[in-house]
RNA sequence: GUCAGAGUAGCUCAGCUGGUUAGAGCACAGGAUUCAUAACCCUGAGGUCGGGAGUUCAAGUCUCCCCUCUGACACCA
Protein backbone atom coordinates (compact mmCIF):
# COMPACT_ATOMS: atom_id res chain seq x y z
CA UNK A 1 0.00 0.00 0.00
CA UNK A 2 1.43 3.41 -0.96
CA UNK A 3 1.46 5.93 1.97
CA UNK A 4 2.33 9.27 1.04
CA UNK A 5 2.37 12.22 3.44
CA UNK A 6 3.29 15.80 3.37
CA UNK A 7 4.35 18.44 5.62
CA UNK A 8 3.40 21.73 4.42
CA UNK A 9 5.65 23.35 2.12
CA UNK A 10 7.47 26.13 4.39
CA UNK A 11 7.29 29.76 3.57
CA UNK A 12 11.06 30.92 2.83
CA UNK A 13 10.10 34.54 4.73
CA UNK A 14 12.61 33.70 6.94
CA UNK A 15 14.89 30.85 8.36
CA UNK A 16 12.84 28.11 9.86
CA UNK A 17 11.45 28.32 13.29
CA UNK A 18 10.69 25.46 15.85
CA UNK A 19 6.84 25.47 14.70
CA UNK A 20 7.66 24.32 11.54
CA UNK A 21 10.26 21.46 13.06
CA UNK A 22 7.67 20.18 15.30
CA UNK A 23 5.63 19.48 12.33
CA UNK A 24 8.26 17.97 10.14
CA UNK A 25 9.46 15.90 13.57
CA UNK A 26 6.01 14.33 14.14
CA UNK A 27 5.59 13.69 9.85
CA UNK A 28 8.92 11.86 10.40
CA UNK A 29 7.58 9.76 13.31
CA UNK A 30 4.68 8.56 11.19
CA UNK A 31 6.69 8.26 8.21
CA UNK A 32 8.95 6.14 10.06
CA UNK A 33 6.19 4.00 11.72
CA UNK A 34 4.58 3.42 8.53
CA UNK A 35 7.65 2.36 6.55
CA UNK A 36 7.95 -0.33 9.46
CA UNK A 37 4.69 -1.86 9.47
CA UNK A 38 5.64 -2.52 5.77
CA UNK A 39 4.03 0.24 3.72
CA UNK A 40 5.56 2.07 0.83
CA UNK A 41 5.79 5.49 1.73
CA UNK A 42 6.35 9.06 0.47
CA UNK A 43 7.40 11.47 2.74
CA UNK A 44 7.25 15.07 1.30
CA UNK A 45 7.81 18.15 2.59
CA UNK A 46 9.63 21.50 0.72
CA UNK A 47 9.17 25.18 0.68
CA UNK A 48 6.73 27.66 -1.24
CA UNK A 49 8.87 30.27 -2.32
CA UNK A 50 6.66 32.88 -4.59
CA UNK A 51 4.68 35.81 -3.32
CA UNK A 52 5.15 39.50 -3.22
CA UNK A 53 6.13 39.52 0.84
CA UNK A 54 9.22 36.98 -0.65
CA UNK A 55 9.98 39.91 -3.36
CA UNK A 56 9.68 42.06 -0.56
CA UNK A 57 11.66 40.50 1.53
CA UNK A 58 14.47 40.10 -0.89
CA UNK A 59 14.47 43.64 -1.99
CA UNK A 60 14.98 44.90 1.87
CA UNK A 61 17.81 42.51 2.09
CA UNK A 62 19.12 43.95 -1.36
CA UNK A 63 19.19 40.18 -3.00
CA UNK A 64 17.59 38.72 -5.80
CA UNK A 65 14.19 36.96 -4.71
CA UNK A 66 16.11 34.15 -6.26
CA UNK A 67 19.27 34.23 -4.25
CA UNK A 68 16.98 34.73 -0.97
CA UNK A 69 15.26 31.60 -1.97
CA UNK A 70 18.30 29.92 -2.23
CA UNK A 71 19.59 31.05 0.99
CA UNK A 72 16.40 30.06 3.07
CA UNK A 73 15.70 26.75 1.17
CA UNK A 74 18.88 25.44 1.68
CA UNK A 75 18.94 26.12 5.53
CA UNK A 76 15.76 24.03 5.52
CA UNK A 77 17.32 21.27 3.93
CA UNK A 78 20.26 21.45 6.02
CA UNK A 79 18.58 21.72 8.79
CA UNK A 80 16.23 18.24 8.25
CA UNK A 81 19.23 17.19 7.59
CA UNK A 82 20.51 17.45 11.15
CA UNK A 83 17.52 16.39 12.06
CA UNK A 84 17.99 13.20 10.43
CA UNK A 85 14.38 14.04 9.06
CA UNK A 86 13.81 10.57 7.05
CA UNK A 87 12.13 12.91 3.82
CA UNK A 88 11.76 11.42 0.66
CA UNK A 89 11.29 14.57 -1.01
CA UNK A 90 12.08 17.99 -0.69
CA UNK A 91 10.10 20.30 -3.50
CA UNK A 92 10.91 23.95 -4.35
CA UNK A 93 8.31 25.88 -5.92
CA UNK A 94 10.82 27.79 -7.76
CA UNK A 95 11.70 24.23 -9.60
CA UNK A 96 11.21 24.34 -13.35
CA UNK A 97 9.30 20.87 -13.23
CA UNK A 98 6.98 22.94 -10.99
CA UNK A 99 5.88 25.35 -13.61
CA UNK A 100 5.31 22.61 -15.74
CA UNK A 101 2.74 21.06 -13.56
CA UNK A 102 1.04 24.32 -12.20
CA UNK A 103 0.46 25.00 -15.84
CA UNK A 104 -1.25 21.84 -16.90
CA UNK A 105 -2.95 21.77 -13.32
CA UNK A 106 -4.95 25.30 -14.38
CA UNK A 107 -4.88 23.96 -17.90
CA UNK A 108 -7.35 21.59 -16.73
CA UNK A 109 -9.29 24.12 -13.81
CA UNK A 110 -9.62 26.39 -16.71
CA UNK A 111 -11.47 23.38 -19.00
CA UNK A 112 -13.35 22.68 -16.50
CA UNK A 113 -14.63 25.95 -16.43
CA UNK A 114 -13.86 26.97 -13.18
CA UNK A 115 -11.39 30.09 -14.47
CA UNK A 116 -13.02 33.51 -14.25
CA UNK A 117 -12.29 36.83 -14.36
CA UNK A 118 -13.10 39.67 -12.00
CA UNK A 119 -12.33 42.84 -10.30
CA UNK A 120 -11.00 43.01 -6.76
CA UNK A 121 -11.00 46.20 -4.93
CA UNK A 122 -10.53 46.53 -1.73
CA UNK A 123 -7.47 46.97 1.14
CA UNK A 124 -4.90 44.40 0.75
CA UNK A 125 -2.35 43.81 3.48
CA UNK A 126 1.40 42.47 1.74
CA UNK A 127 2.22 40.67 5.03
CA UNK A 128 -0.58 38.69 4.72
CA UNK A 129 -1.19 38.13 0.80
CA UNK A 130 -4.63 38.98 1.40
CA UNK A 131 -8.01 41.37 0.67
CA UNK A 132 -8.87 42.41 4.39
CA UNK A 133 -12.62 43.06 4.80
CA UNK A 134 -11.99 47.02 5.65
CA UNK A 135 -14.47 49.54 4.47
CA UNK A 136 -13.54 51.09 1.55
CA UNK A 137 -13.82 54.45 2.44
CA UNK A 138 -11.27 53.83 5.47
CA UNK A 139 -8.84 56.15 6.13
CA UNK A 140 -5.47 54.48 6.08
CA UNK A 141 -6.31 51.12 7.63
CA UNK A 142 -3.42 48.82 9.39
CA UNK A 143 -3.96 44.74 9.01
CA UNK A 144 -4.08 43.99 12.97
CA UNK A 145 -2.05 40.90 12.40
CA UNK A 146 1.18 42.54 11.18
CA UNK A 147 0.37 46.26 12.15
CA UNK A 148 1.36 47.73 8.69
CA UNK A 149 -0.81 49.78 6.42
CA UNK A 150 -3.43 48.24 3.95
CA UNK A 151 -2.54 49.15 0.58
CA UNK A 152 -5.50 50.46 -1.75
CA UNK A 153 -6.02 46.94 -4.69
CA UNK A 154 -7.81 47.70 -7.75
CA UNK A 155 -7.32 45.12 -9.74
CA UNK A 156 -8.18 42.63 -12.22
CA UNK A 157 -7.65 38.89 -11.24
CA UNK A 158 -8.57 35.72 -12.10
CA UNK A 159 -10.55 34.04 -9.65
CA UNK A 160 -11.33 30.22 -9.09
CA UNK A 161 -15.19 29.10 -9.22
CA UNK A 162 -14.94 27.33 -5.68
CA UNK A 163 -18.24 28.77 -5.07
CA UNK A 164 -19.70 25.38 -7.62
CA UNK A 165 -18.23 23.33 -4.73
CA UNK A 166 -20.62 23.69 -2.07
CA UNK A 167 -22.24 20.39 -2.09
CA UNK A 168 -19.06 18.55 -2.84
CA UNK A 169 -16.83 20.02 -0.59
CA UNK A 170 -19.75 20.07 2.62
CA UNK A 171 -20.27 16.35 2.04
CA UNK A 172 -16.40 16.07 2.36
CA UNK A 173 -16.04 18.30 5.64
CA UNK A 174 -19.07 16.18 6.71
CA UNK A 175 -16.98 12.77 6.67
CA UNK A 176 -16.33 11.29 9.81
CA UNK A 177 -12.38 11.05 9.13
CA UNK A 178 -11.20 13.55 6.75
CA UNK A 179 -10.56 16.70 9.15
CA UNK A 180 -8.16 15.21 12.43
CA UNK A 181 -8.10 16.28 14.96
CA UNK A 182 -11.95 16.32 15.23
CA UNK A 183 -12.12 19.48 17.77
CA UNK A 184 -11.69 21.16 14.49
CA UNK A 185 -13.91 19.78 12.28
CA UNK A 186 -16.47 21.35 13.29
CA UNK A 187 -15.30 25.08 12.61
CA UNK A 188 -14.25 24.16 9.31
CA UNK A 189 -17.86 22.88 8.79
CA UNK A 190 -19.14 25.99 9.95
CA UNK A 191 -17.07 28.35 7.64
CA UNK A 192 -18.58 25.98 4.41
CA UNK A 193 -21.90 26.19 5.88
CA UNK A 194 -21.40 30.24 5.33
CA UNK A 195 -21.62 29.68 1.54
CA UNK A 196 -18.38 29.01 -0.08
CA UNK A 197 -17.23 32.66 -2.49
CA UNK A 198 -15.29 32.19 -5.22
CA UNK A 199 -11.34 33.01 -4.56
CA UNK A 200 -8.30 34.83 -6.47
CA UNK A 201 -5.85 33.00 -8.12
CA UNK A 202 -4.31 35.11 -9.75
CA UNK A 203 -2.46 38.78 -9.33
CA UNK A 204 -0.86 41.44 -11.16
CA UNK A 205 1.91 43.73 -10.25
CA UNK A 206 3.69 40.35 -8.41
CA UNK A 207 6.68 39.78 -10.43
CA UNK A 208 7.67 37.09 -8.00
CA UNK A 209 5.58 34.18 -9.05
CA UNK A 210 4.83 31.80 -11.84
CA UNK A 211 3.43 33.21 -15.04
CA UNK A 212 -0.11 32.72 -15.74
CA UNK A 213 0.25 30.95 -19.29
CA UNK A 214 -2.96 33.46 -20.85
CA UNK A 215 -2.99 36.06 -19.37
CA UNK A 216 -0.06 38.88 -19.48
CA UNK A 217 1.27 40.37 -16.30
CA UNK A 218 -0.69 38.10 -14.07
CA UNK A 219 1.03 35.68 -11.75
CA UNK A 220 -0.22 32.57 -9.78
CA UNK A 221 -1.61 33.85 -6.55
CA UNK A 222 1.12 31.82 -3.66
CA UNK A 223 -1.81 29.28 -2.46
CA UNK A 224 -2.47 28.40 -6.22
CA UNK A 225 1.25 27.83 -6.38
CA UNK A 226 2.25 26.51 -3.48
CA UNK A 227 -0.78 23.16 -3.01
CA UNK A 228 0.04 22.06 -6.22
CA UNK A 229 3.39 21.24 -5.09
CA UNK A 230 2.70 18.86 -3.27
CA UNK A 231 2.38 16.41 -6.58
CA UNK A 232 5.33 18.21 -8.28
CA UNK A 233 6.99 16.88 -4.99
CA UNK A 234 5.35 13.04 -5.87
CA UNK A 235 5.70 13.43 -9.51
CA UNK A 236 9.55 14.02 -8.72
CA UNK A 237 10.46 10.26 -8.70
CA UNK A 238 12.93 10.35 -11.98
CA UNK A 239 9.68 10.88 -14.47
CA UNK A 240 7.56 13.53 -15.94
CA UNK A 241 5.67 15.88 -13.94
CA UNK A 242 2.68 14.87 -15.92
CA UNK A 243 -0.59 14.78 -13.79
CA UNK A 244 -1.67 11.59 -15.56
CA UNK A 245 1.09 9.88 -13.66
CA UNK A 246 -0.23 10.67 -10.45
CA UNK A 247 -2.07 7.78 -9.23
CA UNK A 248 0.75 5.56 -10.14
CA UNK A 249 3.13 7.63 -7.53
CA UNK A 250 0.99 7.12 -4.66
CA UNK A 251 -1.44 10.27 -4.82
CA UNK A 252 -4.40 10.61 -3.14
CA UNK A 253 -2.13 12.04 -0.31
CA UNK A 254 -2.64 9.70 2.52
CA UNK A 255 -2.32 12.50 5.11
CA UNK A 256 -1.16 16.24 4.92
CA UNK A 257 0.00 17.36 8.34
CA UNK A 258 -0.54 20.74 8.97
CA UNK A 259 -0.24 23.95 11.33
CA UNK A 260 -4.00 24.67 12.70
CA UNK A 261 -3.62 28.29 10.61
CA UNK A 262 -3.94 26.46 7.37
CA UNK A 263 -6.42 24.00 7.68
CA UNK A 264 -8.96 25.75 6.01
CA UNK A 265 -6.78 25.67 2.58
CA UNK A 266 -6.07 22.37 2.80
CA UNK A 267 -9.54 20.84 3.93
CA UNK A 268 -11.86 23.27 1.66
CA UNK A 269 -10.02 25.27 -1.41
CA UNK A 270 -7.33 22.70 -2.25
CA UNK A 271 -9.81 19.61 -2.37
CA UNK A 272 -11.85 21.83 -4.65
CA UNK A 273 -9.32 22.69 -6.63
CA UNK A 274 -8.46 19.24 -7.22
CA UNK A 275 -11.69 17.88 -8.10
CA UNK A 276 -12.11 20.59 -10.75
CA UNK A 277 -8.46 19.20 -12.17
CA UNK A 278 -10.29 15.62 -12.11
CA UNK A 279 -7.88 14.17 -9.25
CA UNK A 280 -9.36 12.18 -6.12
CA UNK A 281 -8.86 14.43 -2.78
CA UNK A 282 -6.73 13.42 -0.03
CA UNK A 283 -7.93 10.86 2.23
CA UNK A 284 -7.16 13.07 5.67
CA UNK A 285 -5.71 16.48 6.53
CA UNK A 286 -4.82 16.78 10.54
CA UNK A 287 -4.03 20.41 11.58
CA UNK A 288 -2.02 19.98 15.12
CA UNK A 289 -1.62 22.89 17.70
CA UNK A 290 0.62 25.88 18.16
CA UNK A 291 3.67 25.60 20.35
CA UNK A 292 4.12 27.92 23.24
CA UNK A 293 6.71 29.20 25.36
CA UNK A 294 6.37 29.55 29.31
CA UNK A 295 2.48 30.30 28.30
CA UNK A 296 3.67 32.95 26.26
CA UNK A 297 3.13 33.53 22.04
CA UNK A 298 7.02 32.42 20.64
CA UNK A 299 7.38 35.95 18.51
CA UNK A 300 10.18 38.40 17.50
CA UNK A 301 8.64 40.97 19.08
CA UNK A 302 9.01 39.09 22.66
CA UNK A 303 12.31 38.05 21.75
CA UNK A 304 11.21 34.68 22.91
CA UNK A 305 11.90 32.54 19.75
CA UNK A 306 13.29 28.73 20.13
CA UNK A 307 15.79 28.24 17.96
CA UNK A 308 15.76 24.86 16.46
CA UNK A 309 19.09 25.02 15.61
CA UNK A 310 20.06 26.09 19.65
CA UNK A 311 17.95 23.21 20.79
CA UNK A 312 19.65 20.70 18.39
CA UNK A 313 23.10 21.65 19.61
CA UNK A 314 22.31 22.02 23.45
CA UNK A 315 20.10 18.94 23.62
CA UNK A 316 20.25 17.04 20.93
CA UNK A 317 17.45 14.79 18.94
CA UNK A 318 16.47 12.44 21.36
CA UNK A 319 15.69 15.16 24.30
CA UNK A 320 14.03 17.58 21.83
CA UNK A 321 11.66 14.76 19.56
CA UNK A 322 10.66 13.32 23.25
CA UNK A 323 9.29 15.93 24.50
CA UNK A 324 7.47 17.62 21.59
CA UNK A 325 5.72 13.77 21.29
CA UNK A 326 5.69 12.65 24.35
CA UNK A 327 4.12 15.65 26.10
CA UNK A 328 2.15 17.67 23.88
CA UNK A 329 -1.25 15.74 22.72
CA UNK A 330 -1.05 15.92 18.95
CA UNK A 331 -3.35 18.30 17.68
CA UNK A 332 -3.64 20.31 21.08
CA UNK A 333 -1.52 23.53 21.33
CA UNK A 334 1.29 22.55 23.66
CA UNK A 335 3.63 24.44 25.84
CA UNK A 336 7.18 24.79 25.56
CA UNK A 337 8.80 24.81 29.21
CA UNK A 338 12.34 24.50 30.05
CA UNK A 339 12.02 22.77 33.40
CA UNK A 340 9.45 19.81 32.36
CA UNK A 341 11.72 19.23 29.22
CA UNK A 342 14.49 18.43 31.07
CA UNK A 343 12.65 16.74 33.93
CA UNK A 344 10.69 14.71 31.59
CA UNK A 345 14.16 13.63 29.43
CA UNK A 346 16.30 12.80 32.11
CA UNK A 347 13.70 10.87 34.02
CA UNK A 348 12.35 8.99 31.13
CA UNK A 349 15.15 8.79 29.09
CA UNK A 350 18.03 8.72 31.12
CA UNK A 351 16.37 7.76 33.91
CA UNK A 352 14.36 4.73 33.42
CA UNK A 353 14.88 3.76 30.25
CA UNK A 354 18.50 4.45 30.27
CA UNK A 355 19.24 2.88 33.36
CA UNK A 356 16.81 -0.30 33.19
CA UNK A 357 19.03 -1.20 29.95
CA UNK A 358 22.54 -0.36 31.83
CA UNK A 359 21.75 -2.05 35.31
CA UNK A 360 19.97 -5.16 33.55
CA UNK A 361 23.23 -5.21 31.04
CA UNK A 362 25.60 -4.82 34.15
CA UNK A 363 24.21 -7.95 36.07
CA UNK A 364 23.52 -10.08 33.45
CA UNK A 365 27.34 -9.60 32.32
CA UNK A 366 28.32 -9.66 36.09
CA UNK A 367 27.07 -13.39 36.33
CA UNK A 368 26.32 -14.53 32.99
CA UNK A 369 29.14 -15.04 31.63
CA UNK A 370 28.97 -11.37 29.70
CA UNK A 371 26.12 -12.23 27.86
CA UNK A 372 22.09 -12.87 27.66
CA UNK A 373 21.63 -15.27 30.52
CA UNK A 374 20.41 -18.67 29.89
CA UNK A 375 16.26 -19.01 30.21
CA UNK A 376 13.86 -21.49 31.07
CA UNK A 377 9.77 -21.95 29.89
CA UNK A 378 9.61 -19.59 32.99
CA UNK A 379 10.54 -16.70 30.89
CA UNK A 380 8.71 -17.36 28.02
CA UNK A 381 5.33 -15.66 26.52
CA UNK A 382 3.74 -16.50 29.59
CA UNK A 383 5.95 -14.39 31.71
CA UNK A 384 4.55 -11.22 33.39
CA UNK A 385 6.82 -9.02 31.18
CA UNK A 386 5.61 -11.48 28.09
CA UNK A 387 2.05 -10.16 28.45
CA UNK A 388 2.87 -6.64 29.10
CA UNK A 389 4.76 -6.19 26.53
CA UNK A 390 2.78 -7.54 24.35
CA UNK A 391 0.09 -5.28 25.42
CA UNK A 392 2.35 -2.70 24.80
CA UNK A 393 3.14 -3.11 21.11
CA UNK A 394 -0.42 -3.41 20.67
CA UNK A 395 -0.91 -0.42 22.47
CA UNK A 396 1.31 1.53 20.95
CA UNK A 397 0.71 0.25 16.64
CA UNK A 398 -2.57 1.03 17.45
CA UNK A 399 -1.48 4.36 18.93
CA UNK A 400 0.80 5.58 16.50
CA UNK A 401 -1.75 4.48 13.33
CA UNK A 402 -4.02 7.30 14.74
CA UNK A 403 -1.31 10.07 15.62
CA UNK A 404 -1.13 9.35 19.36
CA UNK A 405 2.39 9.95 19.66
CA UNK A 406 1.81 10.90 23.43
CA UNK A 407 -0.22 7.65 24.76
CA UNK A 408 2.74 5.74 22.29
CA UNK A 409 5.78 6.97 24.43
CA UNK A 410 3.81 6.91 27.36
CA UNK A 411 2.81 2.66 26.74
CA UNK A 412 6.69 2.45 26.10
CA UNK A 413 7.37 4.11 28.95
CA UNK A 414 5.41 2.12 31.23
CA UNK A 415 6.62 -0.87 30.17
CA UNK A 416 10.07 0.31 31.15
CA UNK A 417 8.73 1.09 34.20
CA UNK A 418 7.34 -1.97 34.72
CA UNK A 419 10.40 -3.94 34.05
CA UNK A 420 12.20 -2.03 36.81
CA UNK A 421 9.67 -2.85 38.86
CA UNK A 422 10.29 -6.45 38.25
CA UNK A 423 13.85 -5.89 39.22
CA UNK A 424 13.21 -4.64 42.28
CA UNK A 425 10.42 -7.19 42.91
CA UNK A 426 12.64 -10.36 42.29
CA UNK A 427 15.75 -8.82 43.36
CA UNK A 428 18.70 -10.89 41.69
CA UNK A 429 21.71 -8.61 43.69
CA UNK A 430 20.33 -10.60 46.61
CA UNK A 431 19.21 -13.40 45.36
CA UNK A 432 22.48 -14.50 43.63
CA UNK A 433 24.17 -14.01 47.13
CA UNK A 434 22.11 -17.22 47.74
CA UNK A 435 23.57 -20.77 46.41
CA UNK A 436 21.12 -22.48 43.47
CA UNK A 437 19.10 -19.34 42.94
CA UNK A 438 20.89 -18.89 39.30
CA UNK A 439 18.23 -20.03 37.03
CA UNK A 440 15.66 -17.73 38.63
CA UNK A 441 17.93 -14.76 37.91
CA UNK A 442 18.94 -15.71 34.87
CA UNK A 443 15.36 -16.12 33.79
CA UNK A 444 14.51 -12.86 35.28
CA UNK A 445 16.93 -10.72 33.59
CA UNK A 446 15.92 -12.56 30.62
CA UNK A 447 12.93 -11.25 30.56
CA UNK A 448 13.82 -8.28 31.56
CA UNK A 449 16.25 -7.47 28.77
CA UNK A 450 13.54 -8.58 26.23
CA UNK A 451 11.18 -5.78 28.03
CA UNK A 452 14.20 -3.77 27.17
CA UNK A 453 14.76 -4.80 23.62
CA UNK A 454 10.89 -3.98 23.04
CA UNK A 455 11.07 -0.64 24.72
CA UNK A 456 14.34 -0.09 22.27
CA UNK A 457 12.01 -1.88 19.11
CA UNK A 458 8.95 0.22 19.97
CA UNK A 459 10.83 4.10 20.13
CA UNK A 460 12.73 3.43 16.71
CA UNK A 461 9.90 5.56 14.50
CA UNK A 462 9.76 8.19 17.78
CA UNK A 463 13.44 8.29 18.87
CA UNK A 464 15.57 6.33 16.09
CA UNK A 465 18.97 7.55 17.50
CA UNK A 466 18.19 6.38 20.68
CA UNK A 467 16.28 3.57 19.41
CA UNK A 468 19.51 2.15 18.00
CA UNK A 469 21.70 2.95 20.98
CA UNK A 470 19.29 0.74 23.04
CA UNK A 471 19.38 -2.50 20.34
CA UNK A 472 23.41 -2.15 20.32
CA UNK A 473 24.04 -2.15 22.88
CA UNK A 474 21.89 -5.31 23.73
CA UNK A 475 23.87 -6.64 20.85
CA UNK A 476 20.46 -6.41 18.53
CA UNK A 477 19.64 -4.48 15.57
CA UNK A 478 16.78 -3.18 13.86
CA UNK A 479 15.28 -4.45 10.52
CA UNK A 480 13.37 -2.74 8.59
CA UNK A 481 11.34 -4.62 7.21
CA UNK A 482 10.89 -7.35 10.06
CA UNK A 483 9.91 -4.78 12.45
CA UNK A 484 6.43 -6.21 13.34
CA UNK A 485 8.02 -9.59 13.53
CA UNK A 486 10.84 -8.40 15.82
CA UNK A 487 8.22 -6.97 18.26
CA UNK A 488 7.26 -10.99 19.47
CA UNK A 489 8.88 -12.11 22.57
CA UNK A 490 11.70 -13.85 22.52
CA UNK A 491 13.78 -11.96 20.13
CA UNK A 492 17.31 -12.24 21.69
CA UNK A 493 19.32 -15.45 22.42
CA UNK A 494 20.58 -16.57 25.54
CA UNK A 495 24.46 -16.85 25.33
CA UNK A 496 24.47 -13.76 22.85
CA UNK A 497 27.33 -11.80 23.80
CA UNK A 498 26.59 -8.32 25.31
CA UNK A 499 28.87 -5.25 24.89
CA UNK A 500 30.17 -3.63 27.96
CA UNK A 501 27.20 -0.88 28.72
CA UNK A 502 27.82 2.63 28.78
CA UNK A 503 24.56 5.38 29.22
CA UNK A 504 22.67 5.48 26.12
CA UNK A 505 21.17 8.79 27.00
CA UNK A 506 22.93 12.02 29.04
CA UNK A 507 20.99 13.97 31.17
CA UNK A 508 20.21 16.87 30.37
CA UNK A 509 22.12 20.13 32.57
CA UNK A 510 21.05 23.29 30.79
CA UNK A 511 22.73 26.13 32.33
CA UNK A 512 20.50 29.49 31.47
CA UNK A 513 17.78 29.88 29.21
CA UNK A 514 17.72 27.92 25.62
C1' G B 1 -20.53 41.03 18.19
C1' U B 2 -21.86 35.74 16.43
C1' C B 3 -20.49 30.63 16.85
C1' A B 4 -17.37 26.72 19.00
C1' G B 5 -14.19 24.85 22.84
C1' A B 6 -11.97 25.20 27.57
C1' G B 7 -11.62 26.57 32.97
C1' U B 8 -10.07 19.80 37.93
C1' A B 9 -3.79 19.22 42.95
C1' G B 10 2.30 24.15 42.37
C1' C B 11 2.75 22.60 36.74
C1' U B 12 0.74 19.55 32.33
C1' C B 13 -3.51 17.00 31.88
C1' A B 14 -7.26 12.05 32.54
C1' G B 15 -12.07 11.69 34.35
C1' C B 16 -17.28 7.35 29.06
C1' U B 17 -23.72 7.55 28.86
C1' G B 18 -24.42 11.45 36.77
C1' G B 19 -23.23 6.73 41.76
C1' U B 20 -18.41 4.18 46.92
C1' U B 21 -12.99 8.22 50.43
C1' A B 22 -11.86 12.99 42.51
C1' G B 23 -6.99 10.15 39.28
C1' A B 24 -1.88 10.13 36.49
C1' G B 25 2.93 12.22 35.35
C1' C B 26 6.35 16.09 36.86
C1' A B 27 7.77 18.94 41.19
C1' C B 28 7.84 18.23 46.76
C1' A B 29 8.48 15.12 51.56
C1' G B 30 9.60 10.46 53.92
C1' G B 31 11.07 5.28 53.60
C1' A B 32 13.47 1.01 51.42
C1' U B 33 17.55 -0.70 48.45
C1' U B 34 22.60 -1.10 46.16
C1' C B 35 22.40 -4.32 40.19
C1' A B 36 22.59 0.64 37.89
C1' U B 37 23.44 7.12 34.88
C1' A B 38 23.09 10.26 43.30
C1' A B 39 19.69 6.03 39.39
C1' C B 40 15.45 2.31 40.52
C1' C B 41 11.21 0.74 43.96
C1' C B 42 7.43 1.98 47.81
C1' U B 43 4.64 5.51 50.70
C1' G B 44 2.86 10.34 51.73
C1' A B 45 1.14 15.38 51.60
C1' G B 46 -1.42 18.51 48.04
C1' G B 47 -7.77 20.03 45.07
C1' U B 48 -14.54 24.50 48.13
C1' C B 49 -13.35 20.08 40.44
C1' G B 50 -13.93 29.08 37.69
C1' G B 51 -18.42 31.45 40.67
C1' G B 52 -23.74 31.15 41.78
C1' A B 53 -28.53 28.89 41.50
C1' G B 54 -31.35 24.54 40.15
C1' U B 55 -32.83 19.18 38.83
C1' U B 56 -31.89 14.45 41.52
C1' C B 57 -31.73 9.68 46.66
C1' A B 58 -26.89 11.18 44.33
C1' A B 59 -23.31 16.19 39.99
C1' G B 60 -16.57 17.46 38.31
C1' U B 61 -20.23 14.77 35.22
C1' C B 62 -27.27 17.37 33.53
C1' U B 63 -30.03 22.66 33.19
C1' C B 64 -29.82 28.12 33.67
C1' C B 65 -27.07 32.70 34.79
C1' C B 66 -22.34 35.11 35.47
C1' C B 67 -16.75 35.53 35.15
C1' U B 68 -12.11 34.31 32.53
C1' C B 69 -9.25 32.28 28.50
C1' U B 70 -8.62 30.29 23.50
C1' G B 71 -10.07 29.52 18.49
C1' A B 72 -13.12 30.37 13.96
C1' C B 73 -15.86 34.15 11.45
C1' A B 74 -12.71 34.14 3.32
C1' C B 75 -8.49 34.11 0.67
C1' C B 76 -1.91 34.62 7.39
C1' A B 77 4.31 30.04 5.98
Amino acid sequence: MPYTLTTPLYYVNDRPHLGSTYTTIACDALARYRRLTGEAVTFITGVDEHGQKIQRTAEAKQQSPQDHCDAISDTYRELWKRWGISLDRFVRTTDKRHLRLVEQFYGRVKDSGDVVSGRQTGWYCVGCEEFKDDPSDAVAPECSIHRKPLEWRDEENLFFRLSRYQTQIEDLVNREDFIQPTSRRQEVRNFVAQGLRDFSISRVNVSWGLPVPDHQGHTFYVWFDALLGYLTALLDDGGEPDLDRLEACGWPASIHVIGKDILRFHAVYWPAMLMSAGLPVPDQVFGHGFLTREGQKMGKSLGNVLNPETLLERCGTDAVRWYLLRDIQFGDDGDFQQQRFVDLVNNDLANTIGNLLNRTSSMARKWFAEAVPPHTAAAETDHPLALAAAATVTSVVESMAGLGFKSASEAILQLAISANGHLNDTAPWSRMKQPGQEVEVGDDLYAVLEATRIVGLLLAPLLPDLSDRILAQLGHALKEDDWLAQLSWGGLASGAHLPQPTPVMQRLELEGEL
